[in-house]
RNA sequence: GGAGCUGUAGUGUAGCGGUGAACAUGCCGGCCUGUCAAGCCGGAGAUCGCGGGUUCAAAUCCCGUCAGCUCCGCCA
C-alpha cells in the first residue's frame, strides 16, 4: 500500500466546502500537525490550496488509524476518503474548510520527514538566517506560497497588457560586456578569449535600442539585472525589471501607456481600481516640497522654505547660510510638542546623518513659542515662522539649515521617518505619482565631471538644447520616474537617436572620442542607419511585487534571495573552484 | 568603506560577575474517541557564535573576529 500508485489527487485540501459533503476525494499534501487523541487521530494535512482535517477512526478504517500514528509533522500522505459535515459544535471558523472534514479510507506515507527546524504555520518567528538555509522549508509557509503566487499573477497581467498593446517579448543576452558609468558590473571571464571578461546586463539598455532600430516598434521583457553593489532591504544584486521600449511615441504617449498597465495589474492583482492619470511633479517641485525626487504623497508635512524670513536673523547660523547661498527650511510635526526633549535629541543625530550640522525645534504653546534659540528670534520672526508653516498650539517646528542639498536629504529623510514614528501614514492608499522634467546632469564632485543622471542614452529637452556647452547642469532631460507612495517603480525617457547628439553626450560626460567609439561603436553606427524617434521604461519589478504584497522586505517576494553580504545560505554561493576551472578561464587567485 | 541592533537546547526567549544556565514550544515515551496552539504524566536535548583578555570566579565586563538584519556611502 505504498507509493502513489492507482491513486489521483482529485481535490486541493483547502478547497473542500459543505458543497463536497458526501463526496470521495484524494487528497495529497503535508502534514501540518497531527492531534492524537488515542482513540482517534486528527490530521491537518496542507497543500497550496490550504488546509483541511483528516479524521482517523479506528471505526470508520481500521488500518488508516494504524497507520497514522507514525505519522509525523511534515510527512507527505495520499489520503482517500469521504468528506463530511463535522459534527455539531465541532466547526472550526477559524478555518476554510472548517465546516467539513475528510473521514480516511486509506492513507498512503508517500514519503518521511525529519522533524523540521521551525514550525511551518502562517507567521514565523524565526530568524532571517534559518529561514534562508532551509528556504524550500519556509516556501512551504502559506504567506511565502501567497507572495510568490502573486508575483506570478502580477507578471501575467504585466504580459497580457502588454501584449495586448502591441509590445513582442524579446530576449537578450545575459552574456554582453561592460560598459563605463553606472553600478559595479558582475563580470564572467572568457575561456575561449584569454583575459577578456563578459559582464552580466545592468539592465538591457543598449540591446532594447537597437531593437528599435531594427524595427521591432514595441518591445518588453521581464529581465533579470545584475549590479555588483551592496544590499539594502529593496535591493538585491540581481533583481528584475518590466523593461519596456517603444518607437515614434512621445513622452506623453508612453506615460499614458504605462498607466493603462499599471491599472490593469492593479485591477486583476488586487482588484482596485486605479484613478487615471495619475498626477504629476517636476523634479524641481519634488524636491522643494518633499526632499527628494520619490516623495511619499500618502501624507502632508511638506517642507516650507523659510530661509527669506530669517535673513536677517539674530540667530547668526541662519543670516550666514542664507547669506552663504544656503537654505533654511522647515517641517510642521502636528502634535508634536508630546515629543520629549530626548526624542527631540534623537531626532537631531538622526539628521546628523545626512550632514545637517544641526536641527533647531520650536515647540509652540499655549505661552509662546518655546525654542534653544527663541531668544534669538524677534516676536515678529516667531509669528512669521508660525504662520507660514500653519503651526497651532501643540505643534513642533523642526528647522535645518545649510546648502539646499543637505536641507532636501535632512528634512527629507526626516519627514517620512517622523511619519512612521507617529503613525502619519494611512494605510491601504495607493499615491502614484509621476516625476518629469528631471535635469539631464548632475556635478559628480569627486570626479570632477558632469555624470548623466539617468543615463548617458537620455534626450534632453529640446528648447533645453543650446545650454548643453553654456549651462549643463540647467539642461532638462526627456526623462520620467513613476513613484508609488514612496516607492520609486520605475524609470525611464526618450532617447537620443541621433550620432551627433550622443557624441555630444558623452563628450559633455567626459568620454572621449576614442573611448566611446571602443565602448559603444556599435550604438553610434547603429543610429546612422534609420533610427526611429524612441523611449522607453523600466519599472523595479520586484519592488512593484513587495507593495502588492505589502512585503517589508524583497526577500519576501522572491524564492531564493541572497543575505544582505550577497550570500546565499542555502547553496552557500559564491563559493571556491577547482583550480582546474581557474586554469581554464586564464584566471590565478591573488 | 562607516554606524547601529542581534547571536544562549531544534525554534523563540529569560538570565547580564557567584547554586547543577531558566521558561515556552518542538522532539521522544506513556495515557487519552471530537481536537484544531488538543490535554495530562514522564524524559532527552546547550562547546551560552568564535578567539583573546580582566577576575578567585565570565553566558554576564573589555578587545577582536564571524554571521544575520537595518541605515549611511554606493546603486547611470
Amino acid at each position: 500500500m505504498k507509493g502513489k500508485k492507482g491513486l489521483r489527487r482529485s481535490h486541493g485540501c483547502g478547497l473542500l466546502r459543505q458543497d463536497d459533503v458526501g463526496q470521495e476525494v484524494i487528497l495529497m499534501g503535508w502534514v501540518q500537525r497531527r492531534r492524537d487523541h488515542g482513540g482517534l487521530i486528527f490530521i491537518d494535512l496542507r497543500d497550496r490550496s490550504g488546509v483541511v482535517q483528516v479524521v482517523l477512526s479506528p471505526e470508520y478504517h481500521l488500518e488508516s488509524f494504524q497507520r497514522g500514528e507514525e505519522v509525523r509533522s511534515e510527512f507527505v500522505l495520499a489520503i482517500k476518503g469521504l468528506v463530511s459535515s463535522r459534527p455539531e459544535g465541532t466547526i472550526n471558523p477559524n478555518l476554510g474548510t472548517g465546516d467539513v472534514e475528510v473521514y480516511a479510507q486509506e492513507l498512503r506515507i508517500l514519503n518521511r520527514s525529519k522533524t523540521p527546524p521551525f514550525y511551518i504555520k502562517e507567521e514565523v518567528n524565526v530568524e532571517e538566517n534559518v529561514r534562508l538555509k532551509y528556504r524550500y522549508l519556509d516556501l512551504r509557509r502559506p504567506d511565502m506560497q501567497r507572495n510568490l503566487i502573486t508575483r506570478h499573477w502580477a507578471a501575467k497581467a504585466v504580459r497580457d497588457y502588454l501584449s495586448q498593446e502591441g509590445f513582442i517579448e524579446v530576449e537578450t543576452p545575459m552574456l554582453t560586456r561592460s560598459t563605463p558609468e553606472g553600478a559595479r558590473d558582475f563580470l564572467v571571464p572568457s575561456r575561449q578569449s584569454p583575459g577578456n571578461f563578459y559582464a552580466l546586463p545592468q539592465s538591457p539598455q543598449l540591446f532594447k535600442q537597437l531593437l528599435m532600430i531594427s524595427g521591432l516598434e514595441r518591445y518588453y521583457q521581464i529581465a533579470r539585472c545584475f549590479r555588483d553593489e551592496d544590499l539594502r532591504a529593496d535591493r538585491q544584486p540581481e533583481f528584475t525589471q518590466i523593461d519596456i521600449e517603444m518607437s515614434f511615441c512621445d513622452q506623453e504617449e508612453l506615460l499614458g501607456i504605462m498607466e493603462g498597465m499599471m491599472a490593469q495589474v492593479f485591477a486583476q492583482v488586487m482588484d482596485v481600481e486605479l484613478p487615471l492619470p495619475f498626477p504629476r511633479l517636476s523634479y524641481r517641485e519634488a524636491m522643494a516640497r518633499f526632499g527628494t525626487d520619490k516623495p511619499d504623497l500618502r501624507f502632508g508635512m511638506e517642507l516650507v522654505d523659510v530661509s527669506a524670513l530669517v535673513a536677517q536673523s539674530e540667530f547668526k547660523v541662519f543670516r550666514s547660510v542664507v547669506e552663504g547661498g544656503g537654505q533654511v527650511k522647515g517641517l510642521n510635526l502636528i502634535g508634536g510638542t508630546s515629543l520629549t526633549r530626548r526624542e527631540i535629541d534623537e531626532l537631531t543625530g538622526y539628521v546628523a546623518q545626512f550632514g545637517a550640522r544641526g536641527l533647531v525645534w520650536l515647540r509652540v504653546t499655549g505661552d509662546g513659542v518655546n525654542s534653544p534659540i527663541a531668544k534669538f528670534l524677534s516676536p515678529r520672526e516667531k509669528e512669521d515662522l508660525c504662520n507660514i508653516l500653519k503651526a497651532q498650539e501643540g505643534d513642533l517646528l523642526l528647522l535645518v539649515a545649510g546648502p539646499a542639498r543637505v536641507v532636501a536629504d535632512s528634512l527629507g529623510h526626516l519627514r517620512l521617518h517622523l511619519a512612521e514614528k507617529t503613525g502619519l501614514i494611512p494605510e491601504g492608499k495607493l499615491n502614484f505619482v509621476w516625476i518629469v522634467d528631471f535635469p539631464l546632469l548632475e556635478w559628480d564632485e569627486e570626479e570632477k565631471r558632469y555624470r548623466a543622471m539617468h543615463h548617458p542614452f537620455t534626450s534632453p529637452v529640446e528648447e533645453d538644447l543650446e545650454l548643453l556647452q553654456s549651462a549643463p547642469e540647467q539642461v532638462r532631460a526627456q526623462a520620467y520616474d513613476l513613484v508609488l507612495n514612496g516607492v520609486e517603480l520605475g524609470g525611464g525617457s526618450m532617447r537620443i537617436y541621433k550620432r551627433e547628439l550622443q557624441e555630444k553626450m558623452f563628450a559633455t560626460l567626459g568620454i572621449t572620442a576614442a573611448e566611446a567609439r571602443e565602448k559603444f561603436g556599435f550604438l553610434l553606427e547603429a543610429f546612422e542607419y534609420g533610427t526611429p524617434p524612441h523611449g522607453g521604461i523600466a519599472f523595479g519589478f520586484d519592488r512593484l511585487v513587495m507593495l502588492l504584497t505589502g512585503s517589508e522586505n524583497i526577500r519576501d517576494v522572491l524564492a531564493f534571495p541572497k543575505t544582505t553580504s550577497g550570500t546565499c545560505l542555502l547553496t552557500g554561493a559564491p563559493a571556491t573552484v577547482e583550480e582546474r576551472q581557474l586554469r581554464d578561464l586564464h584566471l590565478k587567485n591573488i
